[in-house]
DNA sequence: TTTTGATGTATAAGAATTTTATGTATGTTT
DNA sequence: AAACATACATAAAATTCTTATACATCAAAA
């Protein structure tokens, strides 16, 4: 992660979420889909993704394929069924999660 | 903090915001705003409430004032100078990671 | 051609933040 | 009398992340 203390907690959703959208990547293309998405403010390190990525198989939410692309190792992670279901928890987490901060930030509105 | 990991890192700019809207406030207040405004789903606990806040004044960014109120004791927290320069980062930073997390979750839109 | 940078994974020490548990004290409600 | 609300505080442990380092392949630049 970058900058802002704020991003703390988060990753696991991120890498969840993508998964459920792509199916399957693989760590360093994770760091770099996320660079994108966030045009370049958020950089998830090496050192916060992949003991991540280590602790989701463990705990049986992400299985695991190792791959050899250009004579370089890869290893394509995917949503287990329990993942999926654990990622639908987390997105509506996270949807509370925004709507709390938006109404701390933002008390005249209510959303 | 409870549940969700979400919350993690976000305290702070919580604490921040809240005393920037209310001029002055003391922890226990604290903790049952935030538990209001979320409605519950919210609740910080005072193990990392009074570190942060004491953390927050050592940095110069709060001044405390005690006082004793029915025979009980408050120690009212107020944003200094250099808080108050603090928490419009932490508000800046905290809308581009709302939009940046919305990016993720709702990648069609853009934010 | 040597070095830098990109691709790709990994771990370990330390820092920062939070959880959990406990402690003290006063006042009100059951 | 016991439970609950108000009000502050800290310490041990857990969690998460930063920073640094390590190894390996390949392309591009100096």
């Amino acid at each position: 992660m970058k900058n802002s203390q704020l991003y703390k907690g988060s990753l696991v959703t991120i890498i969840m979420k993508l998964l459920e959208e792509n199916g399957r990547m693989y760590g360093y293309e994770i760091t770099q889909k996320v660079k994108e998405i966030t045009k370049g403010d958020l950089n998830i390190t090496e050192g916060a993704l992949y003991p991540a990525l280590h602790k989701l198989e463990a705990d049986g939410l992400l299985d695991v394929e190792v791959e050899k692309v250009d004579n370089r190792m890869r290893k394509y992670y995917k949503l287990t069924e329990k993942g999926t279901t654990e990622t639908v928890n987390r997105l509506a987490e996270l949807e509370d999660f925004i709507k709390n901060m938006q109404s701390i930030v933002n008390p005249k509105l209510s959303y």
